[in-house]
Order: C-alpha cells, then sequence, then structure tokens
DNA sequence: CGGCATAATTGAACGATGTTCAAGTTAATT
DNA sequence: AATTAACTTGAACATCGTTCAATTATGCCG
C-alpha cells in the first residue's frame, strides 16, 4: 500500500473512465457508483479521489467522451448542400449512435447530483462544436448576415430532437405514439424544416 | 408507540404529501427524503412506509397532484379559434405554472429511482387530457377529414415541447441557449406553427 | 367488565451510498 | 543514509431507503 506509482495520473484517469464504461455495460449507470469503479480498476476508493473531484466530476469526464463520440459520429456525415437530404443523413447517424451508447447518453442528462452548477467552459465548448456541425448544414437555408437566426434554429432543432430521444429512452414515447422512434424524429426534421422554409411570411 | 389512530389513512397520506411540499419549498426537491417527511409530519418512517410502498411511490403521488395543478392551470386558457394566439396564450399559463411550481416541476422528470416501469394508469389519462386540449386549438389549421394528421401535428408538438420542459427542468437548458425558458418555448411555437403552415404546398 | 386479537406505530438495524483523512509505503532528492 | 514528498490505502462518518420485531392502544367479543 503505497506509493507505487505503476499508473500516471493521465493513466489513471483513463483506467477510471474505462472501469465505469464497464460499469456501465455490465451492470447499468445506476452503479456507476466510486466503489465500483474503484474496485474495477484495481484501486481503492481513495485513489479515486487523487484523480477527481468526486463523482460528479467523474461522471463529468465520462459525458465528455460521449459527446466527443457523438461528434466524431457526426462529423462524418456529408454535407452537399441539400438541408434536407443532409439533415436526414445526419439525424441517420444521431439515432445510430443514440442507439448504440444508450445507457451513456442517459447519463448525460440524468442528474444524480446535486443542483446545476455552472459547466466548465471545455464542455460548452463540445457542445458548440456539434451545433456548428448542425449550422453548416442549415446554412443554405438561410442568407448571409442572418447568422443570428441560424443559431437559433440550430438550437431550436437540437432541442426538440432532445425532446423526442429524451421520450423515447425514459420508455415513455409509446405513450404519444406507436410509430418507432427513428420515424417520429425523421417527421420532426420534416416538421421543422417545413418551419424553417416558410417563416419569412 | 401505538395504534392511536389519530389520523386515518387518507389524513395520513395528505399529510405526508404536505410535509414533503413543505420539504421541497425549504430545502429543496433534493431533500426530499424519507426521514425528513415523517420527521415533518410527526411520525417515524415506519408509519410512512405503512401508508407508501416506498419513497417512489410518494413521490409518484406528488407528482400526480402537480400534473393536476398544470391540468387546472391550462384548462382556463381560452380557445378563440386563432391557433397563433391560443398555443402562445396556452404556453403563457404553463410557463406561469411551471414558475410558480418549479422545484415540484422539476422532480416530474428527475428520476431518482430505479428504472422505467410502466407508467400508471393516472398518467396516460392526464397526458391525452392535454392532447385533446391541444388538438382542438390546432383545428383550425387542418380540413376536415384530415384528422390523423391533426393528431400527428400534436404528438410532434407535444414532443418539441417536452424537449423544452426536460432541458429546463433538469437545468441544462442553459447549455444550449442563454435565452430564458420562455423565449424559447415561444420561438418553438412560432416554428412549429410555421411549419404546419407551410406543409400545406 | 375483562381479555384478546388486531391494527398502528416505533426505532433500531442493515446494507448501501459519497466523502474524508490519518496513517502507511515507496520513490526521489539531498 | 536520511529526509522529503508523493502516492495509496481503508477504516470511519454521515447520510440514504428499507425492513421488521417489539410495543402499545384500540375495538370487539364473551
Amino acid at each position: 500500500m503505497a506509493r507505487t506509482a505503476k499508473h500516471s495520473k493521465q493513466e489513471l484517469r483513463d483506467m477510471a473512465l474505462a472501469a465505469a464504461r464497464a460499469v456501465i455495460a455490465e451492470e447499468g449507470s445506476r452503479n456507476v457508483t466510486v466503489r465500483a469503479v474503484a474496485a474495477r480498476m484495481g484501486y481503492s476508493v481513495g485513489t479515486l479521489y487523487n484523480i477527481f473531484e468526486g463523482l460528479e466530476e467523474l461522471i463529468a469526464a465520462l459525458n465528455a467522451e460521449t459527446l466527443d463520440g457523438l461528434y466524431d459520429a457526426l462529423s462524418q456525415a456529408p454535407i452537399t448542400g441539400k438541408p434536407e437530404a443532409d439533415l436526414h443523413a445526419l439525424l441517420d447517424r444521431y439515432l445510430d449512435f443514440v442507439a448504440a451508447n444508450r445507457r451513456e447518453w442517459t447519463m448525460m442528462f440524468d442528474e444524480r447530483l446535486p443542483e446545476a452548477k455552472a459547466p466548465p467552459a471545455w464542455y460548452l465548448e463540445k457542445v458548440a462544436q456539434v451545433f456548428t456541425l448542425l449550422g453548416r448544414m442549415l446554412q443554405p437555408l438561410f442568407a448571409p448576415g442572418e447568422e443570428e437566426e441560424l443559431t437559433r434554429a440550430v438550437r431550436l432543432l437540437w432541442i426538440a430532437m432532445h425532446g423526442v430521444w429524451s421520450l423515447d429512452a425514459g420508455g415513455k414515447l409509446f405513450i404519444v405514439t406507436q410509430d418507432p422512434v427513428e420515424k417520429v424524429a425523421h417527421e420532426m426534421v420534416d416538421l421543422y424544416l417545413a418551419g424553417l422554409r416558410g417563416r419569412k411570411e
């Protein structure tokens, strides 16, 4: 029990996140616990507190990686300049990613921890990255100089999509409709695009 | 320590819910704890478990009351036949209610407790109630015989608004935008209505 | 009127949780 | 070789939800 320094701080960080991910996969996100993560990475609870300020920060780091993963998945979507086609293609990637990382994605939104604190800057940047991606696709629908409206439109789309996903993740989408989440999401994009094209009148 | 039977089961239920509400108001929803509620109503933890199956059921009962309150607030909105005006007026009532019951409203969305179970019947009914309300407001936008599209439109609006609700309730809306929830919600309704009107072509 | 079954109520106990920190152990430096 | 500094530990603390044997008052029945 001592300073073996078997692993650097960075290694420990990675080990912890990997361990947390393993816990999520095998026991569910509900069991992502300081003790569970520590045990799985072969260290004690104290070491975890040496790396992270607390469980909250560990989960935040996990969410950061998840967000990076989403961005990687989305950024491979082609941009042809036709918003309809591009958005639907992007949506498919989003749906695939969320389906493949359902538990991790859920963690980003359940707050098992205290009250809302101000998110760190790097977190906001990652979100902004994704928004920029959306913005590039929607650009053809806006005239030069309408950047403000463009960003507002991007945010609304994101929020609306979050409504779809969040109902689905909570198993409550079927209360609203019998349609599968993919269909609902694409309908939402259609209605949204129709709104953008018709907004001038 | 005995069967004083000072209060009927119904009374105890009401006392518990009132106590829980007091805790929410004074200490925040995070402190709605079996012990805190029990202490505040002058009983022991055991008694609470005699009334409710557990904390989850207590919170569910609380949420039921909250949802009733929302419907009461919404159902007073007038229906003039102009969807734009009606929807925005309805939205204002919603926003007022949420502002006045922010902590209670938040509780409906954080599931601090186990996993998704089948939602109770009362929840489905109350959601359907709100759907009907929305449907009446949107009716002027649809020709007779388009009932199918009407209900689909209502669902999409509900889902999109849920995106706003759930992000705001989780304290995560400000990650997406700095605008207040009121502004975002109204913008969402505007875009949605533009989409409905523009879809006819 | 007395005894008894029953229901209501209690609070200690259990196994979790996140978090703290004194103590111990090793590596690096002097 | 001695000292310093960094690392690691795990027991301890205060919570949490939940359980349940024990205790007490009530209403009923003979």
